[in-house]
RNA sequence: GGACGGUUAGCUCAGCUGGUAGAGCGUCUCGUUUACACCGAGAAGGUCAUAGGUUCGAGUCCUAUACCGUCCACCA
């Protein structure tokens, strides 16, 4: 045995080799059964190295419970529904949805994706994920289509789904709704206008906007209430310059007396309190602008122009009529839809609701009822819930996704949904089962597709959906959630709502959370910023395990820095646990352990079994608790200064002298065990190893394959241990003597005088401690 | 403005139910040829953000403050 360990041969064979024995498929029959609900990636996105951190994380967990006899339920699942994917499209193939239609378009999406799927699926399986990648589901396949459409038809039922002309939010660029979460804020400069209004009454007042192509638009005028300079105009009547049109002045406490003149116009819609306002004082609806940025036909002389372009004309008109009084530059913060950063409209459409504001408090009852790791994280989604405002608006204008299955009668414009068994269905395409109460045969479909997160929100029955109901009834609700806490408001909070919709239970019993990766400096990841580093390039320098390593030192929640450095620590590990056993093997050979070998352990062998023992226990401990990184800890001091530095070094001379089985049962063992005990955060170094050097003899296919011990398996030498204390202790003494003295440990020397408590237990110790120190005579003090 | 985290050695972070600070990396000194220099031994390094308070005693509990981060709200 001479060779070195080169990762980049060994990780592949291995990800092959469990791959081609099933070595991680799930055993739906297994009484224990450990079920997580991962996230599945959006496949828009290249993955990243957060993406290698934060499923590291669970990939780690899943090893775990697997040695700890479970049988996990582990899915890799893929999302490509919706927009990510049509904006993914739309730039590959430098088309846009609307020039190909949408036939065209979905078929070049499904093409699309299926082209992209495996180098994808490729970058998760290098980091050693141990999912069941065979069954990698998708959120656009039939079967997730037919559970959306399903669980859709359930919600309607209910009674919890209606349709309604409501103002949106709504994104110009993506041409369609969008969800409260999927907003973002965006500074950005922009004008401060500061306009003339004449009061019906004759007076002038001053009103300051950025937006004055809303004027149009324009239905009342606020003042706060206390604000005694202008409380004077309220009741009063102003008219729009330009438009004319003659609106009410109120008051209302959220103008802030402070900002710009401290009178408001209120434009429906300019902004979320114009529509707050728009219900609270029941105000007229006057839109000016179209879906697609215009003006419409409310602008009169305006109409047709941009918004951008109005916006110039209308300063340049206002000017003209000496009515812009002045101009202030200021930079300000606007909410821009995530996906593409465009500037949102508030428009009223005709969309599609769940209806759950009224849940509020039987949401937060919900999230109470789960199991947050960190804890701390619950206030966030609580939060979240407090702060609704809008039921979920999940019909898109879109393509590429799941059809909303209804139709609408022509004759009494009554909504038909479709039928169960019909489904998965596009409405488009098919027709209801049944006519229309009123008789009629003619139908309108919806072109309309939903949310992403309609089917997102539903990960946990499209994994479950696959086993018959006795076990997916065993495995709901689920027993992990994974997730970064940047999709606690989307992803968990829907899933959630969905669970408690449909089944009054939570979705999963644990959340676990886990941090951000950020750069070297601290910053967030992103490609704007240019910071991202791929999973690849760390791997092909470092390896998978390495990555893992350092991927798993983090505690859950917290942000974790990139750091090339604690990289090259993972690997440093994998070299040490490669020469350690290549080390020990020389002793080993033929060895096959025997119960009566354990009568002829010897102190230090005790010693080392019990700190062996009491470290699993540990390791235990924080595994379960999800602490990753303090179960490294405790391993990695064991296994580093316990076993290599210590107990190697203690047992070097006996070995070498004569095969001692005593040796032998506590290196065999431990070796064993301590492979069992990395296998889950360093799966591949692991896997060599013990095929190099216990396959033959322990007949398992896989490291990953066993359990680990338990509790019987483990020794208790509490007296041993005590008395061997003393020896590790003067052999300390000893190190430090000699380096002070600037000597090697292997120089002879004569007497080395050291300190101890118990000089009686020593004695039995001197012999073997001045063999392995190179000392003649130690004394004791 | 609201909520939640964080502030401990040069760097990254541990410090459970309160009892005079720990690890890894880095630095410095020394040691190599029967596992490993991707190694071993040793050393130097901290008034635990600040100010009060509780206590015999506080990094650890309480209250303010400052700074950093994240989410939410505001953004005329």
């Amino acid at each position: 045995m001479n060779k070195d360990y080169d990762f980049t041969i060994s990780e592949p064979k291995w990800q092959e080799f469990w791959e081609k024995e099933k070595i991680f498929a799930f055993n739906p029959k297994a009484k224990k059964i450990f079920s997580i609900d991962t996230p599945p990636p959006t496949m828009s996105g290249k993955m990243h190295l957060g993406h290698a951190f934060s499923y590291t994380h669970t990939d780690i967990t899943a090893r775990y419970k697997r040695m700890k006899g479970f049988s996990v339920l582990y899915p890799f699942g893929v999302d490509n529904n919706g927009l990510p994917t049509e904006r993914l499209v739309e730039k590959i193939h430098n088309v846009t949805l609307f020039q190909l239609g949408r036939e065209k378009f979905v078929q070049l999406c499904q093409k699309t994706i299926q082209g992209i799927l495996p180098d994808f699926i490729f970058g998760w399986k290098r980091i050693g994920l141990s999912s069941d990648f065979d069954n990698a589901y998708s959120t656009i396949s039939p079967e997730a289509q037919k559970l959306s459409q399903l669980y859709f038809l359930d919600l309607y039922n209910q009674g919890r789904i209606y349709k309604k002309e409501m103002p949106v939010l709504w994104c110009p660029e993506c041409q369609t709704a969008i969800a409260q979460a999927e907003l973002e804020d965006k500074e950005i400069e922009t004008f401060f206008n500061d306009i003339e209004f004449r009061l019906t009454s004759g007076e002038k007042i001053l009103i300051s906007t950025t937006r004055p192509e809303l004027l149009p638009s324009c239905v009342s005028i606020f003042v706060h209430p206390l604000d005694k300079s202008k409380n004077n105009l309220i009741g009063k009547t102003a008219i729009v310059p330009i438009f004319n049109q003659e609106v009410p002045i109120l008051s209302d406490e959220k103008v802030d007396i402070n900002k710009g003149t401290g009178i408001v116009m209120s434009c429906t819609f300019g902004d979320t309190t114009d529509m707050e306002w728009y219900f609270k004082h029941n105000l007229p609806l006057k839109i000016s602008i179209t879906k697609d940025r215009k003006l419409n036909e409310l602008a009169k002389e305006f109409s047709g122009l941009s918004i951008k372009e109005a916006r110039e004309k209308i300063l340049e008109r206002l000017k003209e009529l000496n009515l812009l009084k002045s101009q202030k530059r200021i930079s300000h913060t606007v909410n821009v839809h995530e996906r593409c950063q465009t500037e949102i409209e508030i428009l009223p459409t005709n969309q599609w609701f769940v209806k759950y504001l009224d849940l509020r408090n039987q949401f937060l009852k919900q999230s109470g009822k789960m199991n947050w790791r960190p804890k701390f994280m619950k206030s966030r989604l609580d939060n979240w819930i407090n702060g609704l405002s809008w039921d979920w608006c999940f019909s898109r204008q879109r393509y590429f996704g799941i059809p909303i299955p209804a139709w609408y009668c022509k004759k009494c414009k009554k909504i038909i949904v479709a039928d169960k068994d019909q489904l998965p269905i596009d409405p488009l395409s098919a027709k209801p089962k049944t006519k229309c109460s009123c008789g009629s045969e003619e139908f309108i479909p919806e072109t309309d597709i939903m949310d992403t997160w309609m089917t997102s929100s539903l990960t946990p029955q499209v994994v479950l959906s696959r086993f018959d109901k006795k076990i997916s009834k065993k495995a709901f609700p689920m027993s992990m959630r994974p997730q970064a806490h940047d999709i606690i408001n989307f992803w968990l909070f829907y899933t959630m709502v969905r669970s408690y919709l449909h089944f009054k239970n939570i979705p999963f019993k644990e959340i676990i959370v886990s941090g951000f990766l950020l750069d070297s400096k601290g910053e967030k990841m992103s490609k704007s910023k240019g910071n991202v580093i791929e999973p690849e390039t760390v791997i092909n320098q470092y390896g998978a395990d390495a990555l893992r390593c350092w991927a798993s030192q983090s505690s859950l929640g917290d942000d974790l820095k990139f750091n090339e450095e604690e990289i090259k620590n993972g690997k440093r590990l994998v070299t040490k646990l490669w020469n350690a056993f290549k080390f020990s093997s020389l002793h080993l050979e033929n060895y096959s352990p025997e119960k009566n070998d354990k009568k002829l352990l010897q102190d230090e062998d005790k010693w080392i079994l019990n700190k062996f023992s009491l470290m699993t226990r540990e390791y235990y401990k924080k595994m379960d608790e999800y602490e990753y990184a303090k179960a490294k800890e405790v391993l990695d001091k064991f296994f580093w200064s316990d076993f290599c530095d210590n107990y190697l070094e203690i047992i070097k001379t006996r070995a070498y002298e004569s095969k001692d089985r005593g040796v032998q049962y506590a290196l065999y063992y431990l070796l064993l065990n301590v492979l069992k005990l990395y296998s889950p955060i360093i799966p591949f170094i692991t896997e060599e190893i013990y095929q190099e050097f216990f396959k033959e003899n322990e007949k398992i296919k896989s490291i990953h394959l066993f359990s680990f011990p338990e509790d019987k398996e483990l020794f208790n030498f509490p007296k041993e241990t005590k008395d061997f204390e003393n020896a590790i202790n003067t052999i300390e003494q000893i190190r430090k003597y000699k380096s002070e003295q600037k000597i090697s440990i292997k120089a002879e020397v004569e007497t080395v005088v050291i300190e101890t408590k118990d000089k009686e237990k020593i004695q039995k110790y001197l012999p073997l401690i001045e063999k392995i120190m190179a000392v003649k005579k130690i004394e004791v003090k």
